[in-house]
DNA sequence: GATGAATGAGGGTTCATTCAT
DNA sequence: AATGAATGAACCCTCATTCAT
């Protein structure tokens, strides 16, 4: 019965992403126990909060991309790996909709800043690498990317960017981090 | 009558304003009445709807906004009209904090459209009047430039940015805008 | 509508008081509105707790009380006073079913400790003046009559003693009250 | 393997009264089940119902009681016998604060009035044999004392009675129950 | 027009009980 | 026989909205 309950977690966390993206913050307990096929108290037999709910999302995917990372950065050249990365982040992002619009939700954001901070040292190792290979300018921070990248995936996924207005604004965030002094 | 009336509806307006920044998306009805120093009756007959109160602050601020423009616009060089209102505008961003996140939660969004809509063309007049005079790229569009706008101030307010962080992504940003190619 | 209120107000702990009555410390919320025939956010706004409305109906109890003391000593002399107060408590006490198992319950004691213990100092002022007139014996304190009579009280209530089975006990007590050394 | 079964039927009765005692009325099922080292399964197997766990704790507390009688009453004469058990029985009363809680809520009580009646015959003679012995006026039944012990225990678990309070109260009802007339 | 009391659907969470392993 | 994961009714409480005053 331990397989049935790692299962059944699993599928209480695709659900809850999934209904997150489609219903956005006020995605409700009831809607991802439905989605998931279980009763409302496996949820929370699982996840005894909503919060930990959320927490548990934000980890799992946070670590889903370090995987990502890593594999971008065993293939190929510092600069690629780096802008390959922030394309692809921007263009997934319409599937972290809700996930971010509870972020900003007063009162979670404490919650899951730990799981944050660790992803944040691999993008960062990943913008140094660019960096050395004089592929990013050396006056902008992990921060400052983290910011930018943030921002673009936010209002990808509000405002539902086409690849075309992907593109675009890439280019220019692009050209802007490559552009000397 | 109708005076009490006009001074009670611009009250709420702004009492909103103030609770959604203070409080989050997790503002109540009562709490905006409170702070407007009227019943929450009042609100509800000037408002019938909590839809329609967020799309009263939208309208009233991308109002205010259309009238900054016109300022700027009149006082210097399109460059610096341009640029200066896009900071000016992230840096302000952190005034709405609770009103973005709302629209993020579902069903709202699309209520505020026709007011976006409105603003558009008054920033795109903004726009092309930088790129005629050659301080901005010509192959980003109005909503190219809307989405880098959106996408920045939703980030500066949901993740607090100071004015240095301000300053580091807006450089960046501004360095894109102006690349030549 | 604050005359409204108020009778709402009264009738929910009216119900309330009832319904601790009938259904022991396991009443919910719901019943309560229902018997009161209010809906059940009435009650909240009202008691906003299911704690402040059990202190509500302890408070107002216990100064019913308080004022029959006043009465029954202004009446005869402090004897009668005493042991009739005693008898028709014990006599009454099947009211507060509910109320007793309520306060049993761990967690709510403390919320009541304060209007009890306003109470205390009147039942005592009551003892002093049998005790003076020489109709209960010296050596026993208010707390522990008031210990008696909260034995007595709930003991009556939950095996719904007859008025035989309560005339006998107290018979018992009153001599043992009454008892020189 | 019914060695077994009977092992873990006593170590959740143990178990049930234990947790009972700690958290009172709001005990949980699983709180008992993990206090017996066994899985929440194993409870529901011998006690299929909270209800019947509770009758099982009552049984079996009032079969050690009468155990406890007919020692007192090998022991002495008849009046320390009955004197020495209702001091002892209010004294204990601590101990089963939860179960009484539990007992004091709609549904249940009835459900244990059989092994209290059971019981009531051996308090009775415990009674009888003081009367004889002249200890106990000839007026009161075994009702009547019954009805006293349950108020006093009901009241010294409520109200968590010190050893002085139990003294001064008991003297009183001691007194109450030696007077003749 | 203004007020604020009343309403009740709906949310998160708990826990006795069932059932697959 | 034992286990513990799954279940879902029921609980307390919130808050947008309605309506009597």
């Amino acid at each position: 019965m331990r397989a049935d309950a790692r299962r059944n977690r699993a599928r209480v966390l695709a659900a809850a992403e999934a209904v997150f993206q489609e219903a956005g913050a006020a995605a409700t307990t009831e809607q991802i126990a439905r989605r998931a096929g279980v009763g409302i108290g496996t949820v929370f037999r699982h996840f005894p909060t909503k919060s930990d709910l959320l927490h548990a999302i934000i980890t799992d995917s946070l670590e889903r991309l370090t995987v990502r990372v890593t594999e971008l950065e065993s293939h190929g050249d510092p600069a690629t790996a780096f802008y390959d990365f922030f394309t692809e982040l921007v263009r997934q992002a319409g599937e972290k909709h809700g996930v971010m619009a509870l972020l900003a939700q007063t009162g979670e954001a404490p919650a899951v800043h730990k799981p944050i901070d660790a992803w944040r040292a691999t993008v960062e190792r990943l913008l140094a690498r660019a960096q050395a290979a004089g592929a990013v300018r050396p006056d902008v921070g992990g921060d400052d990317v983290l910011a930018l990248l943030l921002g673009l995936c936010q209002t990808a996924v509000t405002t539902g960017w086409d690849d075309t207005r992907c593109r675009a604004v890439l280019r220019v965030v692009f050209d802007g981090l490559a552009a000397r002094h």
